[in-house]
DNA sequence: GTTAGCACTCTCACAGGGAGAGTGCTAACG
DNA sequence: CGTTAGCACTCTCCCTGTGAGAGTGCTAAC
């Protein structure tokens, strides 16, 4: 039974508790002057609003704090996004065509951008096709009959795997022999490649068409993913208790964060998804929110996220999660 | 003036000092049975101690914490180190031999034992060559005149950078055009390789021979620097201050202690370097110290180091730092 | 339905006051 | 003369209590 001034008051009560990060009195209200009532009223509507469960006090006299619940009414209904602005765009469009490192670059610096747009953490991950393929293998010898295998895969990842083969062969022999795989293997997906050292007969080919197939298949959680902003992030008040940022620091590390992400729902392709406190279930983080793209295209695509106390700038991130989303898109698309 | 007894003094107090975090009163010296002495001559010592700078008091009447000059004498002469066990040797080769994905693997996993095995900060870093040269170039299609280079160097390292070429080739020519430029640059160092590409007169060898030379000298400072043990060493009590904590996340991160690293005096081959406190120069870190040792050879080397609060268990991590930087220099020997 | 008023609750900051830990000093002891 | 017992003194730490302030919920009047 949510009427329209009462919505109207629950989004002053978001804003101003995103705003300061203290809990919002009925006074604060009246100070706001956006709608013309006096605190008494205020506390009547409050308490209705506590009785539906969108806001809690903390304690009997301390002002209202949005629920999980608050935060999802008011970034479905209330919020009006802040969009991107058009200096803004330049900018980002900017550094990002400064790169010149390639897609690694780009990663990490969307990361970056993304952090210090948003101040929370955010994290890029690197593009994987859902069924990869082999683009190229290259053999170099190292020493003896120690060789480097580089594989590099059509989503771009680039694979490394040093081998001991049988028999020490020259740098000519290696040339032959990843000519030889490279004309099996072309465009080969992982079973197929798995399938094809079963029925190899020669020892070494068979170990050197494995590495390609664990390659394929394998996750680089460190280098794959792409973080920034954990600095600005412990810097929120939420963290002034040194219990909470002990913890925030313990549970912010790449491997967590992108179990986290692959756990999360997909969303449609042009669209950021909102996880807000308890709804992504990782009950280390009940008190986060994820705010999560994905981008590329069905094949090859990678996620853009935002991670942030449940008091976290929704208004900024959404649009903003979304716009670097489609922008990796294009810059993917381009490349390919 | 060191007497005798006055050394003894001051290893126990750093001793104590380091196992209980807790500044050391003349009582806990009593307590510990190791010299028959009343807690008021411990008193009188300790003063005398004091005088001489080797440790100090945060306030009049706590126990003695040492000074850097403290820790700096018991390092050099008053510890007495902690051998690498049998058992703990055979623990972290096996470690090491269990892993598959060659010196990556090697890396970081070294990063996690060191960080386990004297519970702070552990950061590895990949060998690099000071002079590095070309082993081997590579280019792969990927889009119309868009090509992707994948260089491996001498020293392991695997550079890739996207290269918009001025018309499309086919795999063919790329392969024949990687050749070309292989045995242009075979076993070139950075130098002779921008001297190359000065001399060529196609603009896309150019281009490829630049890049090259730039993927050698290259510093991916967040790719080649393997660091563990945030969260353990977070744990010491010397974090229990919200300001503390904060600082000490803000300055482990990669980037910074590279620099920090990077600035080490070098130490002997199979030596540790000790850096206390103030020691290194740099005054955000000014309560950490640093044991550090190289591996590898003259031309190929990387670093081993634990960081930890200047209270370390110097006794376990400087013999440990030693042990796995002989270790990884044979490793690296072995794939040479 | 709205509002003023008021009692009530709870936090927070601060002061005061031991208790405890540890020192420095003095004087006595062997 | 080195060592030690004893003691006064200092400083921290924790506990408690208290008062101010903030904010609510309720009631009664508008």
């Amino acid at each position: 039974m949510l009427t329209q001034r009462r919505e109207a008051i629950l989004g002053l009560v978001v804003d101003e508790y995103i705003e300061t990060a203290l809990p919002v009195s009925s006074r604060a209200l009246v100070d706001r002057h956006e709608l013309s009532l006096s605190s008494a009223t205020f506390r009547n509507e409050l308490a209705r609003l506590e009785d539906d469960g969108y806001i809690t006090h903390p304690y009997t006299s301390a002002g209202r704090v949005p629920s999980d619940m608050g935060y999802r009414h008011y970034v479905e209904v209330l919020m009006s996004e802040e969009p991107v602005g058009a200096d803004e765009q330049r900018t980002i469009e900017h550094q990002l065509h400064q790169a010149q490192g390639g897609l690694d670059e780009w990663l990490s610096l969307t990361a970056t951008i993304l952090a210090s747009a948003v101040g929370s953490v955010a994290i890029v991950t690197r593009p994987r096709a859902s069924e990869p393929h082999l683009k190229h293998a290259q053999l170099v010898e190292l020493h003896d009959d120690l060789a480097l295998l580089v594989a590099v895969m059509d989503d771009g990842r680039v694979g490394q795997r040093m081998l001991n083969l049988s028999r020490p062969y020259s740098q000519q022999q290696l040339n032959a022999c990843a000519e030889r795989i490279n004309g099996l293997l072309g465009r080969a997906n992982t079973s197929r490649a798995q399938a094809a050292a079963q029925q190899s007969d020669d020892e070494d080919d068979r170990r050197i068409i494995d590495a390609v197939a664990s390659l394929m298949s394998e996750q680089r959680v460190a280098e794959e993913t792409y973080l920034d902003g954990l600095r600005s992030v412990l810097q929120q008040p939420e963290f002034t208790d040194v219990d909470r940022l002990r913890d925030a620091v313990d549970h912010l590390d790449a491997y967590h964060l992108r179990t986290l992400l692959e756990q999360a729902p997909a969303a449609e392709p042009g669209t950021a998804q909102v996880l807000i406190g308890q709804e992504h279930g990782d009950d280390l983080m009940r008190e986060w929110s994820i705010v999560i793209a994905s981008y590329g295209d069905g094949e090859t695509s990678g996620m853009v996220a935002v991670l942030g106390p449940t008091r976290m700038p929704y208004q900024r991130s959404i649009p903003r999660v979304r716009y670097v989303a489609t922008l990796m898109s294009s810059l993917l698309h381009e490349v390919r």
